[in-house]
DNA sequence: GGGGTGGCTCCTGCATGCAAGATGGCGCTA
DNA sequence: TAGCGCCATCTTGCATGCAGGAGCCACCCC
């Protein structure tokens, strides 16, 4: 079995940020992307080339994104691409140089966690909100049955199930944004979630590669039908509790990856974590540029 | 002495967002505005007077933020302002139109009150990572003091002490920020309270003016008080419920505030808010420009 | 031999010209 | 008279040229 999921991971590994990537335009996001469906715009294809590739590591962390090397690289000019270049500076991914410039931001295990945690304290509010401020039958009903075709999943192991399961899981916590109707409490969480190992499916590859983690898929199931529960019964504190433990899932699954490096480094993102040990990812040399 | 409130008023009216400007600057935020302390680049000098425009209402919400008239308008080319509206968009002061261009934007008294809420939560989560983390005595005895001499000026009427305690009242804030240790969390508080009316000083204001709400900041000086005790003694819940109900003291505010009109339509920002039922600002034609 | 200084090169910030698309108004037609 | 379509203008998106500044290397002086 597990030669078969680690033949078949590199799809999964593609599929990952392309369902992120989804969501962040779907939902509420930088207007821009949203007007624009596809490459309408040079800037939006350079921010989507550029953050491609920024989570694939083929930018080292540390590393300087030169604005005349990426105009030849991308084909677009330097002032979509500097646009560009900003936007994914206030997605966090890229740090600005006092003297000017950008580079590659690193991330330490530290904000990795802040950031999960983070993220469990967002969605906690939403859950929240949602309880204290009611939630038509409807919409509750939509949660509920994605929550039941995840059920569905959650104990079959082949890989179409798992794409599927992703994509549902990433669903379920749109729709619960959604319920605290409140945009600048989807605002700020797509602030964190935009962070390639901080959305809600981040560190759910780990749970497909090592079976021992397998049991995750199925507490998270049940959290999700807990948190179902609290928001029916209008009970704001034990949602919250709830959607921020279902949060702390994903800080389980950190722990566990790394101490796998190897699943660690096949996920999106993993080049811009700076682990204190051992060798940071596979390139020796930081700087190819 | 209501008189002389209302006759020194504006001065304070200039101040808090230049304030506010400071902490931003000073903090976190973005690097560029930290590198770069004045004017240096074209791009900030638009960025600060944009948002002081628009905080001061010279634009109203909704109305288009074309580029020659702003070219006009503040001497800077097209090229360096384009990135200031981006930048502006980032913060949530402007929108952008599917069809390109942006417009100032409107938030609902719904909007104003999520932004409170929020800030209460991420002010929250920061104490209780100060409490659950633990903070050097140092760094403590920092805060105690910062609020001992907020104590002074809780009773004090004029406002030589007003401001005083406007700044006092935002370095609290911005010392128990930075207790946290997390960029992550410091960036998303920082994305909330970029916003005029969901600062920790945003509705102080009110409290000058209107002497019945002057309690509040004797309310919040203990609330401070608190706080510290129970970081001190690692009291993370305790901590986290109490910041969330310092920031509620601002809704408390809000509320008192759409009941004088007068009052809140002298308040930085006041024109992007739309009330429910009464006229929205005193201009009667929406779009002079 | 080491440190400082001068020059050079690369890089970013800025301005402007051009083109395509959207929007609004006006006129024509049914 | 109302609706539709076309045209003109305005506005944004993009590309490129230019200048200033920072960093680096080499060379010279102490």
């Amino acid at each position: 079995m597990q030669g078969e999921v680690a033949t078949r991971l590199p799809a999964v590994l593609e599929a990952a940020p392309r369902t992120s990537e989804f969501r962040r335009r779907s939902l509420a996001g930088t207007a821009i992307e949203l007007a624009r469906p596809a490459h309408r715009t040079q800037i939006t294809k350079a921010v989507l080339r550029l953050r491609e590739m920024i989570f694939s590591g083929e930018f080292s962390s540390g590393a300087r994104m030169s604005e005349l090397p990426l105009v030849a690289l991308l084909g677009v000019s330097r002032t979509p691409l500097r646009l560009a270049l900003a936007e994914l500076e206030h997605e966090g991914l890229l740090r600005s140089l006092p003297a000017g410039g950008y580079v590659v931001r690193e991330f330490t295990q530290g904000d990795v966690r802040d950031a999960i945690e983070l993220r469990g304290v967002l969605e906690g509010t939403a859950a929240r909100f949602a309880a204290e401020r009611g939630v038509p039958a409807r919409e509750l009903a939509g949660l509920v049955a994605t929550n039941q075709t995840i059920r569905a999943l959650v104990h079959r192991a082949d890989y179409e199930s798992f794409e599927r399961y992703l994509h549902l899981n990433e669903d379920f916590h749109a729709r619960l944004m959604k319920m605290a109707r409140s945009p600048l409490l989807t605002r700020a969480l797509d602030g964190i979630s935009a962070l390639p190992f901080a959305g809600p499916s981040a560190f759910i590859l780990a749970e497909a590669e090592l079976p021992a983690s397998r049991d995750i898929l199925i507490i998270a199931h049940r959290q999700h039908a807990d948190l179902i529960d609290a928001i029916e019964r209008r009970q704001g504190a034990r949602a919250e509790g709830l959607a921020r433990e279902h949060a702390r899932l994903a800080l389980s699954n950190l722990e566990i990856v790394v101490e796998h490096r190897d699943v660690l480094q096949r996920m999106p993102g993993a080049s811009l974590i700076s682990l204190p040990d051992a060798a940071p990812v596979s390139t020796p040399e930081p700087d190819p540029a």
